[in-house]
DNA sequence: CCCTCCTTGGTAAGCGCTTTCCTAGTACCG
DNA sequence: CGGTACTAGGAAAGCGCTTACCAAGGAGGG
């Protein structure tokens, strides 16, 4: 591999020389020199050792973030919002992905560190474990003690600053439209009970239902993961136990799509016996047939305040900052009124 | 931040020593020392700076993976893949979205090089750019020159290593079941020209007809992007020029599901009137309804082969190693016979 | 014509770590 | 008890780069 100095002996200039070229320093340098320590570059193919570099400069540049897995496409959407802020301001953005195991979130955020990140971004949802949340907070005010920026998405309960997407609303609309549609008897699917999304968006249903004069017993409520199959199998299992329901709402699209498969193999017909809502509003809700009422969030651009958020430290130093992203309903075809 | 020498002054011991207990080499340290090192490491919090370890150690140890966009499921299931090898042996991965941009890819190999990856992994489809190619070609060439290692999925005209996906034959399967089923009149949907991806398929649906004692005229085959709208639309644009098609062949599944839609939204009944199927077996394709007919590929099983074959030299030098990853057929409820 | 000041390039001191080489201390043998 | 052979820890030389500081030379003014 060519170094500085392999190209400063070639050009036949000091290594300061060549970095200063290369690097566009403010330092004026004669256009000759330039040209021959540009040839020079060229004709080793040379490009700075990006460590070296950052070792000598010691200021930090990459953006960190650490989600559950960008393949689910509520991350993917996320990430790419962030990446794009990130590489406008020419910044290297790292993926961790903790496939939801708290102790690879700890470990990453520690990799982090050792990366020099100029920031660390938390997406997804939390979780209820105290301990764990101790954890976690003091790893991260370690990180934030020696000057690294944190920005949180999708929970609160850490040191940082945050963008918040509404899920309490979100639930609300969904339990709204069910409710407003004369739905009585809804079951609900909702996703790991110790991530703080799941509850938030319960307590979205619960509001709904009170203000309807409405109440969601627990027994209605059943725990999946996320994912399709566990959406089918909890489908399975609430309508079993609860033959009758006239709507069902998953607090994810993913698990939308297993309930819809799970009736449809059940010939269940679809708004017309049991109303199904989703929430997330995935691309995938649109082409499922039929197609997903959801909620939607504005995950890329929740992903872009996030860095601009990290990025740009608070104006005054009091407290963290947070961003409330509002949910919206997408209507569609899986909703509809129950059957007399 | 601390630093080792924090730590030495810490513990009252030499830098040497802390180092070494840090990364647990193989020279011996007296218990009481080991203690208190680590308690002082502790107290600091300290984190190796993991670029000054790089400079010093001066081996590369990151991967990096070119895709054009993670959050395309085809990349994700990939990318998964790649990661669980990498993570194993301790490795980073720096995942780089091209966006289908040519000069991107370029801009990444540079960076990669920067960043001292161990070896890079350039996934998904090549262009059918000469120029490109041989840009990108000497660019690989001197990465590869300095050590670094290289592993190509998906295409051929590399140096490196190759894990390629038969797409070929995955064209054939498709072909040779729809022609099979008595089907005359087939309209291709494909992907961008320029996509090796997208000529491969189209050479082993050509094969098939052939084998069936058909054609495939030129007309018949309409080019889109991959993602779901161009699907739509060149649906429309098929349709609309030859009504009397029997079956449409989408050679992704993001746009069959855009054809779906299409033939949704004009009533035509699906595989009643006119058959559908896709390509790549993407989680979307069950949940589709009529669920889609589709091609197989290992994606993630190819993600790990490719890192594997990067980081084992290979056993004789002579020549980069080809892994070919065979295609499978998925028959769903979207093809049928044609109506009589 | 001399002195000063500015310009341009070089010198060298790190950035935080690893690792080779060395030294001092200990154990063991004759 | 003296000498050899290890052993455990430290000193110091980089890894490849940036940048503060310095020096030399030329321009311009008195």
């Amino acid at each position: 591999m060519a170094t500085l100095a392999d190209v400063a002996h070639l050009a036949g200039v000091s290594p300061a020389t060549v970095s200063r070229i290369v690097n566009g320093s403010s330092k004026p340098v004669a256009e000759a020199l330039r040209l021959r320590v540009l040839a020079a570059v060229e004709e080793l193919q040379y490009v700075p050792n990006a460590h070296a570099q950052l070792l000598a400069r010691s200021h930090r540049s990459a953006i960190g973030v650490i989600v559950h897995d960008v393949s689910d496409p509520y991350f993917a959407e996320i990430t790419r919002g962030l990446q794009r802020v990130a590489t406008e301001s020419g910044r290297l953005v790292i993926i961790c992905n903790s496939y939801r195991q708290p102790e690879k979130e700890l470990e990453y955020v520690e990799l982090l560190r050792a990366q020099q990140a100029a920031a660390i971004i938390l997406a997804g949802s939390g979780y209820h474990d105290d301990a764990f949340t101790t954890t976690l907070n003091s790893k991260l005010r370690v990180y934030q003690a020696t000057g690294g920026r944190i920005a949180v998405i999708g929970r609160h309960e850490y040191v940082g600053d945050a963008v918040v997407p509404d899920n309490e609303t979100g639930g609300y609309l969904l339990g709204d439209e069910l409710y407003g549609l004369g739905h009585r008897r809804i079951g609900v699917i909702a996703g790991p009970k110790q991530l703080t999304t799941t509850t938030d968006r319960i307590v979205g249903l619960r509001r709904a239902a009170r203000d309807h004069q409405r109440q969601l017993p627990a027994r209605r409520i059943v725990y999946g993961d996320f994912d399709r199959a566990s959406g089918a199998a909890a489908a399975a299992a609430l309508l079993d136990a609860e033959p009758n329901l006239t709507a069902i709402a998953a607090l994810n699209d993913s698990m939308a799509v297993g309930v819809l498969a799970l009736l449809r193999s059940r010939g269940v017909a679809v708004p017309d016996e049991v109303s199904v809502v989703g929430f997330d509003d995935m691309p995938i809700a649109s082409d499922v047939t039929p197609a997903l009422t959801t909620v939607r969030l504005p995950l890329t651009e929740m992903g872009a305040r996030a860095v601009t958020l990290a990025l740009q430290p608070s104006a005054d130093g009091n407290g963290p900052r947070i961003e409330h992203m509002s949910a919206e309903l997408i209507r569609r075809e899986s909703s509809g009124p129950p059957r007399p």
